[in-house]
DNA sequence: CTGAAAGCGCTAACAC
DNA sequence: GTGTTAGCGCTTTCAG
């Protein structure tokens, strides 16, 4: 027996193909039909044909997710909330690197061969190309991501400034005046824009002395390569790290150079990844709400496959700083639970 | 301008549809032929139709990889090798839960719908209706994980019983004697073969006390909230985690005790994830090999969809010792690098 | 409400 | 080497 095909159905329920068809998609048809449609294809076992649907349809039910690196886990949580969107809505998630500029070049071009109905994009770095490819493509796309002002492509922002200044402001409160920054790869988005929180929340604190040191790449082993150079080089009071990686890098580099965090060296992390949670002391950081950009980037692209003719939107979503045992608590205010206490983070914005 | 299709490109070419298609796909045609059809095409920026051609084709350069839930980071490990690997064939991966035991099983079944090529399926549960589909689907799969005696299905196997042997050996030899596996739900294929694997390990070990607990789910929170339990109802000289998940559960509730650890509490998770070398002290943990694993699977599913008429197979892969700071070294075996030593692990086996 | 027929875009016989 | 043609399995006009 081979495959089962709508026509199978039809001959046996002994109606048309248009019939058969309609029956089982709940078009018009007489009740009797339906029934007799309905019986025959559950007796044949039929299932549908995905590709002569996509064919015919012009549609998938696919949506595409594509990351530079799944491995870090910031993008696995947004992938989990895009991923159970989506689904309710009926669409499957396929995930795709990007790896560098030209293959994320290719993958949004090869979009035109309409394997998936939309595409929700978190680039690493954004070249005009890359804008320019964005704004030619039919398939309705979302980037999780800055682009250039002025770029006709739905995003959703995390507020990179606003986060690191969440950052600073708490150092500094917490005494801090030796603020250093490490930073991944300047040439990407996140690191461009963390960077730039960075000196703008520093800029007019004339108390404050800041550097900017950079690792190769946003793991924990460039974040430990970079942070034994750092703290070989000077003495700070505290590091934001440009993510909960690198931040894991350097609390390893600290402990191995026998310098005691928080009490010699605060550290923060961005990302607020279920890292910060495990890695000893809990690393404070600051959430960029990747699970809500997931879910705001999923929606958008929903409601973009609704209507293509909506004006572009940016969609923002707020920062909020979660405190744990890598940064001093402020005077008077007590570290939940003393401590012994179980890891866990003190929501302070 | 709408969607350019072949037909236009024939067109503009001046050759005939069938010539069109067999220049642009390496099949036999006059290097004039390509030549005019390349031009043709390129300047009309065609892009073939996936749809289409997958309804042709019978296939969609599509595969699936199905797991529970991908917040685990073993999972995300396993992925990212299949992913690799398939990529490299030019397959897209796409990913979905599979969540509860009938959900999977729809999941099965949809694969008839032949949206992708193949299926790398890692189900939590494992039941006689699901064995009875994954043999009835005509969509190649690979299933990651044990099955019954006698399964016409591909599987790749990790070593449970034998990497929890491993665990028990290191613990004995460092001196426990009082040693409790602290499992997950029972009724899943790691919780029955990894309690089996506990049993066997400890069943002739007469000098050894033994005692099993159970964590409501594979998670962090479950397992720091089983570990309360099992932390105030007796004295254990070491506790086995049933994966890394838990392992840091334990380790949350043994610091909220005040039990140091390895001192006077050994632990071993098992899956040897990233999350063993972050927290603190560094999980000793059992590598049941999961990229290994994932890059086996992929290869078997290649392999299956190359032929279909190979008799199933069973791939094995070989678990492995990490030892880092949850356990007591052995006797006369220094510590790595010493008490401020970067996390790392000393592969023991 | 139902049926006949066209056609989505592509590839593969088959004849020349 | 090339062109003609059928057809993958489905949905949707358009008549009736």
């Amino acid at each position: 027996m081979g495959r089962v095909t709508l026509a199978d159905v039809a001959r046996r329920a002994g109606v048309s193909l248009a019939s058969t068809s309609r029956a089982l998609n709940g078009q018009v048809a007489s009740a009797a039909t339906v029934e007799r449609v309905r019986r025959a294809a559950d007796e044949l076992g039929y299932i549908p044909d995905a590709s002569a649907r996509s064919l015919r349809l012009r549609r998938t039910g696919q949506l595409a997710f594509a990351v530079a690196d799944i491995g870090n886990p910031v993008y696995v949580e947004m992938m989990r909330e895009i991923e159970s969107v989506v689904a309710a809505e009926g669409y499957r998630l396929v995930v795709s690197r990007t790896g560098d500029a030209d293959a994320t070049l290719d993958l949004v071009r090869d979009l035109n061969q309409g394997y998936v109905d939309g595409l929700i994009l978190s680039p690493l770095r954004v070249t005009p190309a890359l804008v320019e490819a964005l704004e030619q493509t039919t398939v309705p796309t979302v980037v999780v991501g800055r682009l250039p002002e002025g770029a006709r492509v739905d995003t959703v922002l995390a507020d990179s400034e606003g986060g690191v200044a969440l950052a600073v402001d708490h150092l500094i409160r917490t005494g801090a005046r030796r603020i250093a920054f490490l930073n991944g790869p300047v040439d990407t988005t996140p690191g461009r824009f963390r960077q730039l929180g960075f000196r703008e929340a520093t800029a007019d604190r004339t108390e404050v002395v800041t550097g900017e040191f950079h690792a190769e790449d946003f793991t924990i082993d460039a974040g430990y390569a970079a942070a034994r150079v750092m703290l070989a080089a000077d003495e700070w009071d505290a590091v934001i790290a440009v993510n909960d990686l690198v931040g894991i890098g350097i609390l390893h580099a600290a402990h191995e150079r026998g310098i005691a965090v928080p009490d010699e060296l605060a550290v923060i992390g961005i990302d607020n990844t279920t890292l910060a949670d495990v890695c000893h002391p809990g690393l404070t950081s600051v959430d960029l709400g990747a699970a809500r950009r997931g879910h705001k980037a999923a929606r958008l692209i929903l409601a973009r496959m609704e209507d293509g003719d909506l004006p572009p939107r940016a969609v923002r979503v707020a920062p909020s700083l979660h405190e744990r045992g890598s940064t001093a608590a402020l005077a008077g205010a007590a570290r939940p639970g003393g401590p012994a206490a179980v890891p866990g983070s003190r929501r302070v914005r």
